[in-house]
DNA sequence: CTAGGGTTAG
């Protein structure tokens, strides 16, 4: 024993010495570390006595077993401090923090695993702050913090953005050699780093440290990917395999994200066979990032064979299936998986409910929406401003955007992509006035609008017809530096255009860069609209310089020249097009009836099985529709017929038979139906009328905006 | 007896 104590002094002396020189810690630290250092070693047999009864204490999760073995220790005439570390780890282990810190606060002399086991058990269990205090506390009680305090405080620090302080415990790593030598603090390091988004000190600490190993690699690729430095990710992963570390399951979760978001199919798949070599291939969380992978690099297919070979999907999973199916256009299929989820019992979460709503929202399903709708309620997320977003967009797409409003209004926390979903909503409703005076509070809140934003806020003026608060609000986008993108100029080209302002539309496009196809054809559908053939021409020339044989830029031409009764000139479009072999986009309406979707082509007459009772529908309609002033307005029929042809081809536009439908099923409310084009002026006139016909509300969703007639007029003011 | 990394997002 009298050896062992020497021993000890020396040592600790000569730690002493160094801990002296790099941190000018005191003498009293040194004696209160070397009395534990004797009392521990006379209480070794206690504690071994304890140790299987304490054990069982923490199987069966019995605190009061716990109390018991404290009071017999306490009976048998040893005080707590000497076994407290044991008991205070039992008691943690059965969840029970407050006793614990009860034990804790009542030793005299703790030693140093008690400190760490209390720390550790704080951060992990999401209680950073109360971790930081106690790490705090050892400071000033002089203990100095070991690798085992560092690794779990450095965790704390990120959580609760403690950057200063974080940066002064780095240096006590620093100065204790540990930050080179241990890779828990190493890795702790670099995550801590990665949090606060400093991926370039992360790389530095991970320079530093000796021996790399497989955790500290990927919590800097992990940082990387989640900073969008998608390359460095990857290199950093073919760095870790040049010098020989083995990935596992974490580092392909992480990297595969980032050949997804580079879109490097080529090297994603040598990821994929990689992971098939080492066995990975079936754990869950890589397989989900293979799968959110493939479908990133628009391989659907290849997901679908993916997520096929996973035995348990869990909520992860299935969210990155059906968000993903919804980024590539296959809401129907995204859908069909949310219900297998559902019968499945995987409970959805927010971002689930916003894909699902999405997708809905895609194709304007207003029923399976409203259905989705009821789920975001049974689970919580009503006010939640994910899922909420993907309910302002669903209503805002189907046309209800009171609706959205209400749901907005009941969020619990708004951002700027809230707004922004909610200005968008009002924008393509064409209530212009709710979107600029939303924009306001926005600004007012202080909150920074982004490009959706901006484009929404012009997208409203121009959905709603005001040109002058279009101008003044772009003008000042232009005074603030707002990157201004091509599609916020075709917006104002667009107003511009549509308002007769033809000449400052296209003097606006001379200020862009590099304009594309979309910024002309706008130019020059707005000619068309005022029939300005010799400014179209002058345009068309430039279109097809950039696009040769454009199939819009002639279609546009050819109605141009129909609408001006040059009909010498549709043919030569026209001929110009079969030698292309193009062929005009065929104008289609759906309407959902029962929550079935039916769909109608112009002109076609016969292939609903219901078209006899269609038809009837459809002449008693316009029959009646005559009756209150309706008369064709044959300028939107763009071929060279006889007069009566015009207004037969007229009656069979799709928007018409999709009406009848509806009208003949006797829906119940408020009649919604879809275009691929936009709505005609002889429609729009007609369904005007037809509301006030059969008293009920007509929400046409058009390629552009939103109609909604009501008692013989519509929402746009004849204006889009 | 105490310690480190991942996958879904409007």
């Amino acid at each position: 024993m009298r050896r062992d104590f020497n021993g000890g002094l020396i040592a600790f002396s000569r730690i002493l010495k160094i801990f002296d020189k790099k941190t000018g810690l005191s003498e009293p630290y040194f004696h209160s570390q070397f009395r534990l250092l004797c009392t521990t070693s006379n209480s070794i047999t206690t504690t071994h006595t304890f140790s299987p009864l304490l054990r069982q204490c923490i199987d069966e999760r019995s605190i009061s077993g716990i109390k018991n073995i404290q009071a017999q220790m306490l009976k048998s005439g040893f005080p707590i401090q000497l076994s407290g570390s044991k008991l205070v780890d039992a008691s943690l282990k059965c969840g029970e923090i407050g006793y614990a810190r009860q034990l804790f606060d009542g030793m005299p002399e703790r030693h140093i695993v008690t400190w760490n086991s209390l720390i550790a058990y704080s951060i992990k269990h999401r209680r950073s702050k109360e971790g930081v205090e106690m790490y705090r506390l050892m400071i000033t009680n002089n203990v100095l913090p070991d690798e085992y305090t560092l690794s779990s405080v450095f965790k704390a620090f990120s959580d609760l953005s403690l950057e200063k302080e974080a940066l002064r415990s780095h240096g006590l790593a620093v100065i204790l050699g540990l930050e080179v030598s241990n890779l828990f603090v190493g890795s702790a390091l670099v995550d801590m780093y990665v949090k606060f988004g400093k991926t370039r000190e992360a790389k530095l600490v991970l320079d530093r440290v000796d021996e790399k190993d497989v955790v500290l690699i990927t919590a800097l690729i992990v940082g990387y990917s989640q900073k969008g430095q998608d390359a460095e990710a990857v290199k950093a992963f073919q760095s870790m395999l040049a010098e020989g570390v083995q990935p596992n399951e974490y580092t392909y979760a992480s990297v595969l994200i980032s050949c997804g978001n580079l879109k490097d199919i080529g090297i994603g798949k040598l990821i994929h066979g990689l992971m098939i070599k080492s066995g990975f291939d079936s754990a869950l969380g890589s397989q989900t990032s293979l799968l959110t992978m493939y479908l990133r690099c628009s391989l659907v297919d290849d997901s679908l064979w993916v997520f096929k070979c996973i035995e348990y999907p869990n909520q992860v999973t299935w969210t990155s299936l059906i968000s993903g199916l919804v980024e590539n256009s296959r809401e129907e299929m995204a859908l069909t998986e949310f219900g297998k989820m559902m019968r499945d019992s995987i409970k959805p979460n927010s971002f689930t409910l916003s894909s699902a709503l999405r997708g809905c929202s895609n194709l304007a399903m207003f029923e399976e929406g409203r259905q989705i709708h009821g789920i975001v309620t049974k689970y919580g997320f009503d006010r939640d401003k994910y899922a909420g977003s993907g309910l302002i967009d669903l209503y805002g797409k189907c046309g209800c955007s009171d609706m959205a409003r209400s749901v907005f209004d009941t969020l619990n926390e708004v951002d700027v992509i809230s707004f922004n979903t909610m200005i968008y909503s009002y924008a393509q409703n064409g209530f212009g006035r709710e979107a600029l005076e939303l924009f306001e509070r926005m600004i007012n809140l202080g909150l920074q609008p982004n490009d959706v934003t901006v484009l929404s806020v012009l997208l409203a003026c121009n959905n709603s017809g005001l040109v002058e608060e279009g101008c003044e609000l772009f003008d000042s986008f232009r005074k603030d530096k707002t990157v201004l993108t091509n599609d916020h100029y075709a917006c104002m080209v667009d107003m511009l255009g549509r308002a007769g302002r033809l000449e400052e539309a296209e003097m606006l496009i001379t200020e862009v860069v590099n304009p594309d196809l979309v910024l002309w054809r706008t130019l020059l559908s707005a000619c068309n609209i005022h029939r300005n053939v010799e400014m179209a021409e002058r345009i068309k020339r430039k279109i097809l310089e950039i696009a040769p044989g454009d199939e819009g830029t002639l279609i546009l031409m050819s109605n141009l020249y129909a609408a001006t009764g040059k009909w010498n000139k549709v043919i030569e479009m026209k001929s110009e097009m079969k030698e292309m072999k193009l062929k005009k986009n065929p104008a289609m309406s759906w309407v959902e009836v029962d929550r079935e979707t039916h769909t109608f082509m112009a002109g076609d007459l016969f292939s609903h099985p219901n078209s006899g009772q269609i038809l009837e529908t459809l002449e008693e309609l316009i029959k009646k529709a005559k009756d209150l002033g309706y008369v064709e307005d044959k300028s939107c029929v763009f071929q060279d017929m006889e007069e009566s042809a015009k207004e037969r081809s007229l009656h069979q536009h799709s928007e018409k038979l999709a009406i009848a439908f509806a009208v003949w099923r006797n829906v119940c409310g408020t009649i919604r139906i879809l275009k691929n084009l936009r709505v005609c002026v002889d429609c729009h006139n007609w369904i005007k009328i037809v509301s006030r016909v059969i008293k009920r509300e007509i929400i046409c969703r058009d390629s552009k905006r939103f109609h909604h007639f009501r008692d013989g007029s519509c929402s746009c003011g004849d204006y889009w």
